[in-house]
DNA sequence: CGTGAAAGTAATATCCC
DNA sequence: GGGATATTACTTTCACG
């Protein structure tokens, strides 16, 4: 799973920052942007996504439209030492969680938890719960967000050190 | 920026599931999975950016392929009462920051943060604290995902009272 | 709401510099 | 590496049930 170093210049940066601003921006008006004709930029773009930079193309939905309404970071605490294989598994035995990762401090992880209202989160919240070797959960409900919803990662502007910029 | 509710059927669901899964997939192909002429998908979808449901059609990276090899959760104290809309600002100024919220519990706010290494992470976090009225933070490193990332909303199945599926 | 057809664009494959 | 071209495929518009 380790990926080995790729070149990388200004023009894929700029490729990869268009197609994260819109997934469907054509090649050659992403090519008459950069200075490329149509079929360089597709040649990039084919071998920025063989190379695992790109990994994909997705809608960006508004969870709230479709009837998630109720957003929560849960910290889990679990009896002894927690496998994360084990962690990961009991993990994906509940769709309602989003995201999930191990980090320092004192809960063994973090879940992202979407939910339709406050019932439903406290019902997702006992489930977990209820997982065999989990503890203790604290759970932080998101009360307002305070940057448009960035899609997670991007290459907007030129960064420090050899990464493209976030956001 | 209140969104009055939209007619969403099981058919809508598919097409934002088909989108999510692939942003590119084409109008033909969504229809003839789910039965519908091109048109009738391009209709659909046409519909479901201007209600606002489908936001946009972005890139997925991989961060680390950029450079962007450290993440974090930071936890933030303000003195005194901590006006959102400030907040808010404070955090545009700083691009390592990828989301805020608000959220219940200690905090008055929750970020997110990507930086390409520790050290970097470490100066982001010294530029965060200088603000003026940020009081503490706490941070917890993110040491690995437990879920393959998800494009953080999806509607992959049916789902309980109206909500398309997470993930 | 849906369809199908026609016109305009874009994606892709191939060949050349 | 990059560009030009030809073919294939998709998007978009429109007339119509």
């Amino acid at each position: 799973m380790v990926h080995r170093p790729v070149p990388f210049d200004e023009l894929d940066r700029k490729i990869v920052a268009a197609l994260i601003a819109n997934a469907r921006t054509s090649f050659a008006e992403i090519g008459a942007d950069i200075g490329l004709s149509a079929t360089a930029v597709k040649r990039r773009v084919d071998r920025l996504r063989e190379s695992g930079i790109i990994t994909g193309f997705t809608a960006t939905v508004r969870p709230a439209a479709l009837g998630w309404r109720t957003e929560a970071y849960v910290e889990v605490y679990c009896e002894g030492a927690a496998p994360p294989r084990r962690l990961a598994e009991v993990v994906r035995n509940h769709p309602e969680i989003t995201a999930a990762m191990t980090v320092t401090g004192g809960a063994d992880a973090l879940l992202h938890v979407r939910a339709t209202d406050v019932e439903h989160f406290e019902e997702v919240l006992e489930r977990i719960r209820t997982e065999p070797f989990i503890r203790k959960t604290i759970s932080y409900m998101v009360l307002s967000h305070l940057l448009p919803d960035s899609p997670e990662a991007g290459a907007a502007r030129p960064a420090a050190e050899g990464a493209a910029d976030l956001r």
